[in-house]
DNA sequence: TCAATACACATACGCTGCGTATGCGAAATT
DNA sequence: AATTTCGCATACGCAGCGTATGTGTATTGA
């Protein structure tokens, strides 16, 4: 069986990453308090540094969460699709929805890259990035998108998504722009599309 | 005339903000020291403070700079070329090319964000996708383009070819995938064009 | 031109917050 | 049961930011 230590381990570091997601949520990365954050989580820096070995580790823990769980949110609503192709459009349109929540934007879009540099050298190999490429390559072996790099146009799509979300979020009526943003995306996407000869 | 004390003072914010430029590039906003800023630019923090109200004005000050730098190469970019739809996209290569500078890509792509937050809402107004806007505004009414929200297809274009600098920038050749990036860009631009009917 | 004032910037201080070294107690090993 | 391991708490030192205060030079008014 595990350990009971190991156990207690795996405990401490849950409730140090659900106290960091709030923290870094609702402050920010950088006015976010090592001591207050842990405090929060019936701890202390100690078993923070042991655990994560500081605070950029802490936050590599957090965005490691988050990457899975919208990943996991992307693969739901592909499957929802009727099509491949209209699943790679369900893919971004989630995309831009999960980052109407707070959290998304501010961990994973705005400190996220500014802490961990680039998102798509990051440990996780961002598997949102690598689902959409994926997706596309399959796209453009079966002749329904044109033969581009798909590496480039996954990057260039959820780039689009991204951007999307984020001005979205920031605007004043967040579920007023949303529609436009969603059709203007959907369009762009097209962009993509073999032109039938 | 204007006074001496006034053009003094504009030339002590230059070397402030020429000096944080370098700084905030090399080192990164979080990791750049203003004690170490200032010295280099044969000051101290006083003058900083007084100027620019702290650190993060320092970082406003500095961003709106290059920001206005990018505009006008965007604006040479796009009167280069043959039409305005040619000139659309032209505008968003030069916008990629420009993100593979290393200043640009982590002050104005990495760090601005998290410190300033959404580049939307900059006082700057963000000159650079006000341009964009107003492009396929024009191009819109003059029926070159589907009459899709001008403001949601604006960030998606800028998104697109800002992901699209972050992964040329980060690859190990950049210059090997800038063409496929280019490419792709085009490609998916070709999405928001009015399908003739 | 000379006093008085304003003001740009330097100096000095305190506080917060990170990283590290050390200590302790409970689980694991023998 | 004795010993070792190790997860975490405690204690310390230091860097860096923001503010309050000082100082010298440019500006104003007569």
């Amino acid at each position: 069986m595990a350990t009971k230590r190991a156990q207690k381990m795996e405990e401490t570091r849950a409730k140090l990453i659900r106290a960091a997601r709030e923290a870094f949520a609702s402050k920010g990365y950088a006015a976010a308090s090592m001591d207050e954050l842990t405090a929060e989580a019936g701890l202390t820096r100690g078993a923070l540094y042991h655990n994560f070995g500081g605070k950029q580790g802490l936050m590599q823990a957090v965005v490691d969460q988050i990457d899975q769980e919208m990943v996991e949110r992307m693969l739901v609503a592909q499957a929802r699709a009727a099509s491949r192709w209209e699943g790679l459009l369900e893919e971004g349109v989630a995309y831009i929805e999960m980052a109407l929540e707070p959290e998304v934007q501010r961990i994973m879009l705005l400190d996220g890259p500014a802490v961990l540099g680039d998102p798509s050298q990051w440990p996780n190999q961002n598997a949102c990035l690598l689902r959409t490429t994926q997706t596309i390559q399959a796209l453009i072996d079966e002749g329904t998108v044109k033969p581009v790099d798909a590496e480039a146009a996954a990057r260039l799509i959820n780039g689009a998504a991204l951007n999307a979300a984020l001005w979205i979020a920031a605007a004043d009526e967040p579920h007023a722009v949303l529609p436009k943003a969603v059709e203007a995306f959907r369009q762009l996407a097209t962009g993509l599309l073999q032109t039938e000869g």
